[in-house]
RNA sequence: GCGGCCGUAGUCUAGCCUGGUAGGACGUGGGCCUGCCACGCCCAAGGUCCCGGGUUCAAAUCCCGGCGGCCGCACCA
């Protein structure tokens, strides 16, 4: 597993302005946090703005925005204050800490019930006489360590929480917004937010952070009604990559995926290639994607059936969309818990929402288009990113500065700046400023030279192929527009 | 959290083993030059050598602790 992509994306990161460690004049600042910087600020939205095209819009999703901190009672009708939480057994002697549970499976064979009590567990570790598999020494009392970050709300200190996913919201939302009128199923709700985990050690720059960002789709469904044929016939021809036990991958449309039974429902598979061929649209290499379907062990709590989207990078395969049906998992507890009734009504019948979930996580996409992307061929390096990704999207250049045409381009440029995301730069030889925009995947370079002043045409220098063309500048507006629009999709 | 390696201007790095308070490259600012793909010239700014403590006449250098980074284990909704 060889890190140097990794290593050249993070001093390009570090060097350029994407994204550098929060806090950073101060010593002693925790690790897991990072800010983005000017450019990566950019691809992030930009990222976003695709996400709502081709997942929210495409689909016909309905997005809110919920607050970060919520009420406990909300996570323990989630099973987030006691599932979030894994039982811990330190070592006295060299401080090694392990999963209780797990320890105690694998050294007596004896299955460990998830909700024994943490002092049933110790007492099974002293009855067993497990000790610490490192160097033998005796072992801790069984604790818990909670990933959610506790917080205190107001003068009484009242217990809440930062949300460990930001899909908490949406559930509890989802009593008024049906009220109000989105009353139609499958009912896709969806947010773009930031979530909080306490991690026990973050790592990897934007790909383990404690505070990062999601965007997750929460598909409430009637489940005895399938995806509805409108829905199907869009993508029910996309061929998913689907990973079997480990690494094979097969190809197969969504279609075929649920007649062969790989994919048991029309509305799983139908939201697997939606968002399998998202991260086709900008420009993640489809070969490097798999759909992997995840065994009992690694599932989460509240998942009946969980596919991760893994992308492969310099650092293995990376998760990027945790994909997860819920069942009515998440409906019944606050239903339970707060005593409201979430039923909804479809078709003469009163159901509780089942729910299936693409859980997406937006920095490690960032990185990722950001590795994908990063070429180098020894000469030039160059960050080829879908134009309508790309963080600046024009850059405007006088040839030479002087003779008039810095004001020249300076008059470009101001026609641009309104419109896109525009850079004026007259320093450095041409060469050079070109150099300095690719390495930060300007697409579209316009020069300012000596014909300009002639003719007013100008010429634009195409970022992967270096061509030039030359365009009148009363037609650059519209040029760039086409060569900066989002591809079609039907 | 455990173990290994590591932490020097914005970035990459020399120096550390064999203590004597830092040198380069790129980048940045200014000036010159420049008719299209980083190769030009001149000048300048920029360093708490991660932080704290210890040893020493003297610490970037040796020792201890902390913080941070990478890798492995563990964990990963």
């Amino acid at each position: 597993m060889s890190g140097r992509a990794y290593d050249e994306v993070m001093e390009l990161a570090l060097r350029r302005g994407f994204y550098f460690p929060s806090c950073e004049i101060y010593d002693g600042a925790p690790a897991g946090f990072w800010d983005y910087g000017p450019l990566g600020n950019a691809l992030k939205n930009r990222y976003v703005e695709a996400w709502r095209r081709y997942v929210v819009r495409y689909d016909g999703m309905v997005e809110l925005d919920g607050s970060v901190i919520m009420a406990k009672d909300v996570f323990v009708a989630s099973g987030h204050l006691e599932s979030f939480a894994d039982p811990i057994t330190r070592c006295l002697r060299c401080g090694s800490v392990f999963r209780a549970d797990r320890l105690l499976q694998e050294k007596t064979g004896k299955i460990v019930p998830e909700r024994l009590p943490d002092s049933e567990i110790y007492a099974m570790i002293l009855r067993e006489g497990v000790r610490c598999p490192s160097c033998g020494g005796e072992l801790s009392e069984v604790t818990r360590f909670n990933m959610m970050f506790r917080v205190s709300v107001g003068g009484e200190g009242a217990e809440a929480y930062l949300r460990p996913e930001t899909c908490q919201s949406l559930f509890i939302d989802f009593l008024r917004v049906y009220k109000i009128g989105w009353s139609r199923f499958p009912l896709p709700l969806c947010q773009f937010g930031k979530s909080f985990r306490n991690e026990i050690s973050p790592r990897q720059g934007l790909l383990r952070l404690r505070e990062f960002y999601q965007a997750e789709v929460e598909v409430l469904f009637d489940p005895e009604d399938d995806l509805d044929e409108r829905r199907w016939a869009r993508l029910k021809d996309h061929r998913l990559r689907l990973a079997h036990d480990g690494e094979s991958v097969t190809e197969i449309t969504a279609e075929e995926a649920v007649r062969e039974g790989l994919v048991p429902m029309r509305i799983e598979a139908y939201y697997l290639a939606l968002i399998q061929r998202f991260y086709e649209i900008i420009g993640i290499d489809r070969t490097r994607i798999r759909l992997r379907r995840l065994g009992e062990d690694e599932k989460p709590f509240y998942a009946r059936e969980s596919w991760d989207l893994e992308v492969q990078t310099s650092l293995g395969w990376v998760e990027l969309v945790a994909c997860n049906y819920r069942g009515d998992y998440d409906l019944s507890g606050h239903m339970r818990v707060s005593g409201k009734d979430l039923t909804a009504y479809n078709r003469g019948r009163k159901f509780v929402p089942h729910v299936f979930e693409l859980s997406m996580g937006v920095d490690r996409s960032v990185y990722v288009l950001l590795e994908h992307n990063l070429t180098s061929d020894g000469r030039r390096r160059v960050l080829r990113l879908p134009p309508f990704l790309a963080p600046v999207q024009v850059a405007v250049l006088p040839l030479v500065d002087r003779d008039g045409l810095p004001e020249k381009a300076m008059e470009v440029y101001e026609a641009l700046r309104i419109d896109f995301d525009a850079v004026y730069e007259a320093d450095d030889t041409i060469g050079k400023r070109y150099r300095m925009l690719d390495e930060i995947g300007v697409p579209f370079c316009v020069t300012v030279d000596y014909q300009t002043l002639q003719d007013d045409t100008v010429t634009v220098r195409d970022r992967d192929t270096t061509r030039q063309e030359r365009v009148p500048v009363s037609e650059l507006k519209a040029w760039l527009s086409r060569a900066l629009s989002y591809p079609d999709v039907r």
